[in-house]
RNA sequence: CGGGCUGUGGCGCAGCUUGGUUAGCGCGCUUGACUGGGGGUCAAGAGGUCCCGGGUUCAAAUCCCGGCAGCCCGACCA
C-alpha cells in the first residue's frame, strides 16, 4: 500500500482496513466467503467497544446470558414475517454426528426464537417482569455481498432481548436502550454523531412492530445503520405462547423489546475518522493511547524513553514503549500513524540534548518540541481534547453534507453524496420505490425538530433523512 | 437473479489489438553494506502449470471454441 491510502474513499476502504484491523482472509477462505477475521489491533478496540457498552446495558438493568448456536427450524417458522426476512440467509446444519438430522438444524441469525422458547418456561406471573436479557455471541447470515466489517456473514454482537408486561413498558425500554446504551456510546466513546428515528415500514426488522434506528454518516457521506432497538409488540409472544398472570389473576401475552448492536462498529469508527493517514482512534478506544518510540538507539535515549513510558503509564494511560530499532523509524512511526494512536512521543537523540522531545498529535498531525518534565502534561492534554475534537469534526461534515428539501427529486439529488432532509409526506406513496432506483432509503423518520416521534404522530408530517447506505 | 468486468511469482498490475529470442514492472520477501528525525539508499538473490481443456500455427500469455473461478454495481442486511 503506497502513500494517501483513504478511508473516506470507498473503493480504498477494505485495502486499508485489512493492512490495520482485519485479516486479509476475509473474502479468500474457500467456500466460507465473508466470513470475518480480525487483527489484534481491531480487536484490542473491539473489547473496549464491548466494556463500554456492557456496562451502560447492565446499568440499563440487562443482564448477561448465554443461548445456543443451534435453533430448530421449527421455532424460526413459528413467526411468519420473522422467517420469510431470515430464510434466504440462514445457514442451515442437515447432518450431525454421520447421519441426516430429522430436523435441520440452523445456525442462528439472531436469536429471537430461541430466547424465546425459554422465555414461555421461565415467565408466569407478572412479578416475573420485566425481564431483561443481553447475550453476547456471534451469529450467521449468508449475505449476499459481505464486506468487511461491516455486513460480514459472521459477526459478533450483543442482542438484547426484554419481556414487559405492557407495551408502553417495552417501548419506554426499547428507548432507554437506544438511547442511554447506544447513542451514548456511539456519540460519546466512538465520537460519531448519529441520527436517532424510527425505519419506515419498508425497512424495519422482520418481526417487528416498530424499529428504532442510530445512524452515522461515514466519511464518503454514505450512512450507515450502526445501532437498532425494536419495539416486538406481542408478535413472538403469541405464537411462543409467552404468557403470564397479571395482578388481577387474568393470563396476559408479554410484550417485547430485541436490540442489538455488532462489531460492525469498527467499521463505522474508521469509515468516520479515517483520514489520508490511517484510522484516527478516539482515546477511549485506542488500545495504545501514546507510543512512545524511540528514534535511534542509545544508552541515553533508551534509559530517557523508558522513563517517559513509565511516568505515562502511572498517570494512567495506555501505553506502548516501541524500541524495535532494527526497523527504520519512518516504518514504525508511519505503523502507528496507521493504526491510529492518537499520541506519539518521539525520543531522539537530538532533542534529548537539549532536554526535549517531540510530542505528535495523530488527529491534527502536528508535533511539538516538549521538555521532558512537560511531557506528562502535554500528552494529557491532547488525549483530553481528541474525542471532543473528533465528534465536533464529524458533526460538523455530517452537516455539511446534509441539506433540507422539499420534494422527492431534490431528495434524490441530495441524498446521493449526502442525506436530505424532507417531509416525509412530501415523497408520495411509491416515494421510497422511486428513492431506491437511485439506491436511496429512508434512513430514520424523525420530528422536524430532531426528536423520536411519539404514539399520536402523523407519519406524513415526520421528516425523513434519506441517504446511500452501506 | 439482472447489468458491467477480470483471471499473468505472496500482493497489485503491464504485455494480448498486430502470435516471434530468456514473460516484464511496482510492492513485499532473503542476504549484505551504508543508514536511521518520517513506509530510506545501493548491491546481489529467491520466487511463474501466464485459470483449465481443446483447436489453429513452424511458433500461443497473445488468435478461435468450450469450461471453471473471481470481482464490481443492484436486490438482502447489525
Amino acid at each position: 500500500m503506497g502513500k494517501g491510502a483513504i478511508v473516506t474513499r470507498e473503493e480504498d476502504f477494505p485495502r486499508w482496513y485489512q493492512e490495520v484491523v482485519a485479516g486479509s482472509e476475509m473474502a479468500d477462505n474457500g467456500p466460507v466467503r465473508g466470513t470475518m477475521v480480525i487483527r489484534p489491533w481491531g480487536y484490542g478496540i473491539w473489547e473496549l467497544m464491548q466494556a463500554e457498552l456492557d456496562r451502560r446495558i447492565k446499568e440499563a438493568g440487562a443482564e448477561n446470558a448465554y443461548f445456543p448456536l443451534f435453533i430448530p427450524e421449527a421455532f424460526l417458522k413459528l413467526e411468519a414475517e420473522h422467517v420469510e426476512g431470515f430464510a434466504p440467509e440462514l445457514a442451515v446444519v442437515t447432518h450431525a454426528g454421520g447421519k441426516e438430522l430429522d430436523e435441520p438444524l440452523v445456525v442462528r441469525p439472531t436469536s429471537e426464537t430461541v430466547i424465546n422458547s425459554f422465555f414461555s418456561k421461565w415467565i408466569q406471573s407478572h412479578r416475573d417482569l420485566p425481564m431483561l436479557l443481553n447475550q453476547w455471541a456471534n451469529v450467521v447470515r449468508w449475505e449476499l455481498r459481505p464486506r468487511l466489517f461491516l455486513r460480514t456473514s459472521e459477526f459478533l454482537w450483543q442482542e438484547g432481548h426484554t419481556a414487559h408486561a405492557t407495551e408502553d413498558d417495552a417501548r419506554v425500554y426499547a428507548l432507554r436502550i437506544l438511547d442511554e446504551v447506544y447513542r451514548s456510546t456511539m456519540v460519546d466513546v466512538l465520537a460519531v454523531p448519529v441520527l436517532t428515528g424510527h425505519k419506515t415500514a419498508r425497512e424495519r426488522f422482520a418481526g417487528a412492530n416498530r424499529t428504532w434506528t442510530c445512524e452515522g454518516m461515514m466519511g464518503d457521506g454514505k450512512a450507515l445503520q450502526m445501532g437498532t432497538s425494536h419495539e416486538l409488540g406481542q408478535n413472538f409472544s403469541v405464537p411462543f405462547d409467552i404468557t403470564f398472570s397479571n395482578a388481577s389473576g387474568s393470563l396476559e401475552h408479554v410484550w417485547q423489546t430485541s436490540w442489538g448492536v455488532s462489531t460492525r462498529l469498527v467499521g463505522a469508527l474508521v469509515m468516520a475518522h479515517g483520514d489520508d493517514f490511517g484510522l484516527r482512534l478516539p482515546p477511549a478506544l485506542a488500545p495504545a493511547q501514546v507510543v512512545v518510540l524511540v528514534v535511534k538507539d542509545s544508552p541515553e535515549v533508551g534509559a530517557a524513553a523508558v522513563a517517559l513510558a513509565g511516568e505515562l503509564r502511572s498517570a494512567g494511560w495506555r501505553v506502548r514503549l516501541d524500541d524495535r530499532t532494527d526497523t527504520s523509524f519512518g516504518r514504525r512511526s508511519v505503523d502507528w500513524e496507521l493504526k491510529g494512536v492518537p499520541v506519539r512521543v518521539e525520543v531522539g537523540p537530538r532533542d534529548l540534548a537539549e532536554g526535549n522531545v517531540t510530542v505528535v498529535n495523530r488527529h491534527r498531525r502536528d508535533k511539538q518540541s516538549v521538555p521532558l518534565a512537560g511531557v506528562a502534561g502535554s500528552v494529557a492534554s491532547v488525549l483530553e481534547a481528541a474525542g471532543a475534537a473528533l465528534l465536533a469534526e464529524a458533526s460538523a461534515f455530517r452537516e455539511a453534507k446534509t441539506a433540507d428539501v422539499g420534494t422527492l427529486a431534490e431528495a434524490i439529488e441530495a441524498g446521493e453524496p449526502g442525506f436530505a432532509r424532507v417531509r416525509f409526506g412530501a415523497l408520495g406513496p411509491d416515494g421510497e420505490d422511486r428513492l431506491a432506483e437511485h439506491a436511496i432509503t429512508v434512513r430514520c423518520l424523525q420530528r422536524p425538530d430532531g426528536s423520536l416521534a411519539q404514539p399520536g404522530d402523523d407519519e406524513e408530517d415526520l421528516v425523513a433523512i434519506v441517504g446511500r447506505s452501506y
